[in-house]
DNA sequence: GACGTCCATGAGCAACCCTTATGGCAGGTG
DNA sequence: CACCTGCCATAAGGGTTGCTCATGGACGTC
């Protein structure tokens, strides 16, 4: 179970193909070949049908393990290194589009006036990926958000031992377009929508809301990418409805919000962290926490 | 940063000598020598101090992720090679003490008796180990109990993916010595007694104590082990106070159990597992939930 | 049915890693 | 103070590993 062997292993699952997984890894398919028959003799499991290439059901369960291990591998390596570095005053900061709420925005700016020698880039992308931006050291700091029971903590990727603290917590509205028969109502139920139609969208994890209030919540139309401004108008030209945290639709566009009463939920955000040694990078995070 | 060369190095830290730790793996002194230096090198960082060997602020970095990582390894691939194994119908289960209720061992027994051919092999060991033994696939369940709020899970220890399931909550109890001047009151705040003396025992963590219901908690005695009679007597002979499952303390044996009003606790027991193919392991699953 | 694509296999060679042997350094002892 | 002992570092040697190159065989396509 060498992670040599076992990146191998994922790339040639995720390629489809021994030989592109060679020109991808920089190896001849030989010595691909010989990697995966070395792993298939270890374990004494076929990983791999070959022709079409595809994870036999063992290899299926080794990649469920094989891309946390991985990303654990060079997170450690990451929290090694950074650890040991001299403190940067280049801080990256990865967030979750509707992680980044005013309010932080506000936080950073008086950060950076305290401090002008602070450069600052952020990057916005989701969940997993900022997780995993954290642990490998590529962000110093991370904001990501969901919904959740009141000071129910987020259960952050498995990307090893990330600290998170919670930054805010803001109701939960319903967005619906304005012309919408529930558009006027005080406060709404999640069971009550379970057969309204709903935008699938990475912004508001459909999933959960199932999990949280019973199946149902169909899908009408699915939008990908993370700009919250798309989404509202999806919402505002009547093709669904999404949870959004109550802030995000105050500005007007055609949507409104109404706040969820059951169950109880918040929108809440969570910066995400590595141990940070002493220096701008702690300080950026006691800013924003504090 | 190969597998090898973390065992090595943390087989060194803990050994706190490259020699021993050379006779201990099979090595010789001179192979742990490179073995370190070329993971130093990898890194660029020292690890060790030598003369005495001890962990550098790096070292002992690297330490926290090693021990982790090196577990999911041998997890991931005891997980890959159960999946994969014929059913077997001996089964092994590892419990913490106080999570083998009366409750639970009534169902085991009903278990055993619709399946005649079910061999059980029960292990009793900490609630660490109990995961280490699940993640390993040396025990195929898991009973791990702790104290939580109310349907809050318990947060097992990061040995993979593993499967908890609640399989009981049971009321919280102070056990306090019969002739305690607070044996007869009908509850107790938690807080109340922060200023008592208290046992440092495995089966009931007091930094768990402390996060709930602030600091305090003196320690009056340490007590090593497993076994509950043990910290009942101590209870009873008034060395210190514990918390403990109400029903733990319903056998008498000179200590009395006063529940607990404030913070809102429970006794909560989980089932801990790996993903179970159909057979034995799985029908005993169901039926210790069931 | 011929061809092309793709994976498996064998030979050769370089790199790696372990062992043996030896050197250097610190601490304890006569 | 010299010596000895225990411990880690380093150099050299050899076996194994793991890569590339070359080729073979199976499947899909035209």
């Amino acid at each position: 179970m060498d992670p040599h062997l076992l990146t191998t292993f994922v790339t040639v699952a995720r390629c489809g193909s021994f030989s592109a997984a060679a020109t991808e890894l920089g190896y001849t398919q030989s010595a691909i070949s010989q990697q995966i028959a070395a792993l298939e003799a270890d374990l004494g499991l076929p990983l791999l049908s070959r022709r079409p290439v595809e994870p036999t059901p063992a290899g299926r369960r080794l990649l469920e393990h094989a891309e946390p291990l991985l990303l654990r591998l060079r997170a450690a390596r990451a929290d090694v290194l950074r650890a040991a570095a001299a403190p940067r005053h280049r801080i990256g900061l990865a967030v979750t589009p509707l992680g980044f709420t005013a309010d932080l925005a506000d936080r950073l700016a008086r950060a950076r006036a305290a401090w002008p020698l602070l450069e600052v880039t952020v990057v916005t992308c989701g969940r997993e990926r900022v997780a995993v931006l954290v642990a490998e050291g590529e962000a110093d700091l991370g904001l990501v958000d969901g919904l959740a029971a009141p000071s129910d903590p987020l259960r952050p990727p498995d990307a090893g031992p990330l600290t998170t603290t919670g930054v805010s917590e803001e109701d939960v509205v319903v967005a619906l377009p304005a012309g919408h028969p529930l558009a006027g109502r005080a406060a709404l139920r999640l069971a009550d929508l379970a057969d309204a139609r709903w935008l699938r969208t990475p912004l508001c994890p459909l999933p959960r809301l199932r999990a949280l209030a019973g199946d149902g919540f169909p899908v009408a139309l699915e939008h990908r990418g993370d700009d919250v401004r798309t989404l509202i108008a999806l919402v505002a030209a009547g093709h669904g409805l999404t949870l959004l945290p109550a802030s995000a639709l105050r500005t007007p566009g055609g949507a409104v919000g109404v706040p969820v009463s059951a169950p109880r939920l918040v929108h809440r955000v969570e910066l995400l962290h590595g141990t940070l040694p002493p220096g701008p990078a702690a300080d950026l995070a006691r800013a924003l926490t504090g």
